[in-house]
RNA sequence: UGGGGAGUCGACAAGUGGUAAGUCAGCGGUCUUUGGAACCGCCAAUCGCAGGUUCGAAUCCUGCCUCCCCAGCCA
């Protein structure tokens, strides 16, 4: 008889991203000594979004599994754009987040007279020259996709002549547009980033870092490039739409002749459904005020995600989970809301909250008396203790959680049908008050006594179990139910002559202020969580105060009566 | 019609010549003092297409198709 093998599961089951293989490989190959040191290079010109969080977990998570670094580094050379509101909201986020950069917060402006020096360099050696040309001039002589450019009459200039006029254009002797220095590459490139793209322009704007000091800006790709060198990065990790400036990202290395080169290497970005990632839109949603600001809860950036109850942790899981890789993809945004819940339902402290209540009067229940329950904090963690619930005579239960017909397996309260209110006692339901409009104004029930806790000594069972307040001992709340802001998967998918403002979901927020909930719920600070028992997980509002409470719902809950109930009557409202 | 990338279940994504992981979503069920959670099961991929090499191909070769990015003095 043969033995049975003992099954030795591998430490990954899932195979290493093409970043860290290619890592992995560059140590074995001791490139840079072996030493890692990534960057996260925002451009201090709007918030941090989901997308962002993707790439600062990569950076920071590369850096940390290879015992290196990850600098800050503020991408900053464009001042017109650029603002200290962002680079204040970026720091904040990224900490957040649960990253530090310990003291390597750089900029692109501190190195702004290391970058001219090297650009002199340039000139010196016959690599860049200064152009007259006008911006239109430019985009002109650049060619098209399938024709090559042509040189600019001022390619030729001399040294001496590139020098002086360069040198001048730094002491602000010309205005705006009217002269840039190019790298002298190759007009007639096929890829177009090489044909003699600038890389200084004139730019008389005060930099929220360096002031006046300059009205010479670098560009995008040289100062990039330079910057990490400057700052010994091994691994420059950025975007697929950056794929084509590598080989300009490597030439200005070479030009240079420096030595040990960062590398960089590209991702995919995110793409989220029923989510917007651009920076000119969510500048746009907001400078509109279609949303309150940068961190209404229902944007996706990291401070909207943060006042919607988004937990560190859940964003962190959910850029584990979503993977690495070079093809664009759309990640379901149910993984992101997957990820909250799976996080809130370990950590939330659960709690009885009623949105939209209905009275309940417990008839033969003693006028004036109260009991407390103790209630489970949190059924997955034994550690997070009980706490007193008061109970009275009238209660406050959900207006949904009642109906007078009960459609077909509905097991909530309803004549007839006994309930359990959890934690305390089984009731019936008797009798139905109603208004002039018929409305239900109030349900008539009677508790059994026998049991208290909510178990019955018989052992009869009740098929539901609804969440209820005390009507004297209960806080008013406002409660902000959000949900996703666009009601198109895609927001970009619109017909000829909308934008994506016409998928915007009108229902992406209801306020409600007639909520009720338990009394412990007034110690609530800015960004507690709770799970609000069968509703959803709800975050307690910076702008709440004990006097005037507010909760935003994160997410719901999974509700599987919402799908037997859409399901038995076909899907009709 | 130039250049650079990419195509594996509905959505992400492993797989690196040895016979298609996992996760989310969806669908059943068990259990339950949350119609939650947990657990069990199902689900689905002729690996873009067509040829070829090979005992054997998602992996190698050839051709084709589709999608994304690039003509800022933005990043």
């Amino acid at each position: 008889m043969e033995e049975t093998p003992t099954a030795v599961l591998p430490p990954e089951t899932s195979g290493r991203d093409f970043i860290r293989q290619i890592i992995d490989g560059d140590q074995e190959s001791d490139k840079h000594a072996g030493r890692v040191a990534t960057r996260f290079p925002p451009e201090p010109n709007g918030y941090l979004h989901i997308g962002h969080a993707k790439s600062i977990c990569l950076n920071f998570g590369v850096a940390a599994e290879y015992q290196g670094t990850c600098n800050l580094r503020f991408d900053d050379t464009n001042p017109l754009k650029e603002d200290v509101e962002y680079v204040e909201s970026i720091q904040e986020d990224v900490h957040w987040l649960g990253f530090d950069w310990a003291d390597r917060m750089y900029y692109a402006s501190d190195y702004f007279e290391k970058l001219y020096e090297f650009a002199e360099q340039l000139i010196k050696d016959g690599k860049a020259y200064v152009c007259d040309l006008s911006a239109e001039e430019v985009r002109e002589y650049r060619g098209t996709l399938t024709e090559p450019g042509k040189d600019s009459p001022y390619r030729q200039r001399s040294v001496e002549e590139n020098l002086d006029l360069f040198r001048r254009m730094r002491g602000g002797e010309f205005p705006d547009g009217s002269r840039t220095l190019r790298a002298r590459i190759d007009m007639a490139s096929p890829n177009i980033n090489l044909r003699d793209p600038a890389l200084y322009r004139i730019r008389k704007a005060t930099h929220h870092r360096t002031g006046d000091r300059w009205c010479l800006y670098p560009m995008y790709d040289y100062a990039h490039a330079l910057s990490d060198w400057i700052e010994r990065i091994t691994h420059s990790l950025c975007t697929l739409e950056f794929e084509d400036h590598r080989p300009l990202y490597d030439w200005c290395l070479e030009a240079l002749n420096l030595p040990d080169r960062p590398r960089q290497i590209e991702f995919a970005r995110l793409n989220l459904t029923y989510t917007l990632l651009s920076k000119r839109k969510l500048l746009h949603l907001v400078t509109g005020k279609y949303v309150s600001g940068w961190d209404d809860p229902r944007m996706p950036t990291i401070a909207g995600l943060r006042r919607r109850g988004y937990t560190p942790e859940a964003i962190r899981e959910f850029c584990d989970r979503i993977g690495l890789a070079k093809r664009d993809s759309v990640v379901d945004v149910a993984l992101l809301e997957h990820c909250l819940r799976e996080d809130l339902n370990r950590r939330a402290p659960r709690v009885m909250a009623v949105l939209d209540p209905v009275k309940v009067v417990l008839t033969n229940y003693p006028e004036g008396q109260v009991e407390e329950f103790d209630a489970v904090n949190n059924p997955e963690d034994p550690s997070h203790g009980s706490r007193k619930v008061p109970f009275s005579r009238e209660l406050y239960i959900e207006r949904d959680d009642f109906r007078e017909i009960p459609p077909p397996k509905y097991h909530r309260l309803s004549p007839g049908q006994e309930v359990r209110l959890r934690w305390a006692y089984l009731v019936r339901l008797d009798e139905i008050v109603k208004d002039e409009n018929g409305t239900v104004t109030e349900l008539r029930c009677t508790y059994d006594p026998a049991t208290r806790g909510g178990d019955a000594p018989d052992g009869r069972k009740v098929k539901s179990t609804i969440h209820w307040v005390s009507a004297s001992h209960s806080l008013p709340a406002e409660v902000r139910l959000y949900d996703r802001l666009f009601s198109s998967p895609d927001p970009d998918d619109v017909p000829e002559g909308k934008d994506f403002l016409s998928n915007l979901n009108p229902e992406s927020l209801v306020v409600s202020t007639t909520c009720r909930v338990e009394p412990g719920l007034s110690q609530a600070k800015a960004l507690d969580f709770f799970q609000f028992e069968r509703l959803g997980y709800f975050v307690a509002d910076p702008d709440s105060t004990p006097e005037r409470l507010i909760f935003n719902r994160s997410v719901a809950l999974r509700d599987s009566w919402a799908k037997i109930e859409k399901k038995t009557r076909g899907g009709k409202p």
